[in-house]
DNA sequence: TCAACATATGAACAGATGCTCATATGTATG
DNA sequence: CATACATATGAGCATCTGTTCATATGTTGA
């Protein structure tokens, strides 16, 4: 080929760009995936998916889910942090101890998606 | 209180144990929580979660994924190795091109959830 | 079989992440 | 208001993760 070494990779290039157009038109703008992406980063760690199941069987306090997944009072808040930033829990005080649940059925829709997608196989 | 320093944390906490003991047979296998939190660490980066807008709109090539993302071949091949390993994409070569697809509408839905949950607030 | 193209992969490095430890904040009770 | 309990938070550290760079593998056509 003559071409220089800015030749576009595919050889029917011209169609795919065409192509390519059409997707970007499709996608959803950059601020939503980003968003998206850290949504599901959030899901993506096993102590906060423990937090999530535990929360979609009842509300539960703060020293209570650090007892039932076995860490300390510390990691479990930290945790609890990054789920209510991304309102994921919510959360009531009662006397010195603050109750939290699952924010809305929504959580609990992804969290099965999940599970049917992972025991398909 | 004359308890000692093992006293478990809140008051309560009979009522509390019981709770958790019902709660924990109701949760799902620790190897299961697991696995869904590492599906879900995959769609928790952007751009893995925008290669798969890509490919939810048509089969895109790896070259044309790069261009349509704007990174090197290099960095789109490595993440396109993380989601053929969690069944996320699938492909096929055409000559010396391949071309990758969404595996199954259930990535479409997962998608299409945490979209809806962004959007909510 | 060689050259050109398309994709995959390993090593390395910088940035992100989750836990621990110490401590701060908030609440009820004597 | 002082103490004990429940929770939150900041700093520090070890580990994980995503990109780059160089190079390997695989495919086609001359």
């Amino acid at each position: 080929m003559e071409f220089n070494e800015n030749t576009p990779c595919c050889e029917e290039h011209e169609v795919h760009t065409e192509l390519l157009k059409i997707v970007s038109e499709q996608l959803p703008k950059e601020d939503s995936l980003y968003d998206l992406a850290e949504l599901f980063k959030v899901f993506g760690d096993s102590t906060r998916i423990r937090i999530l199941f535990v929360l979609s069987e009842a509300e539960v306090c703060v020293c209570d889910l650090a007892e039932a997944l076995n860490m300390t009072q510390s990691a479990i808040s930290h945790q609890l942090k990054i789920l209510k930033q991304s309102k994921l829990v919510k959360f009531r005080r009662e006397g010195k101890s603050i109750f939290y649940s699952l924010a809305d059925d929504h959580v609990r829709s992804i969290l099965n998606l999940g599970l049917e997608h992972i025991e398909e196989d």
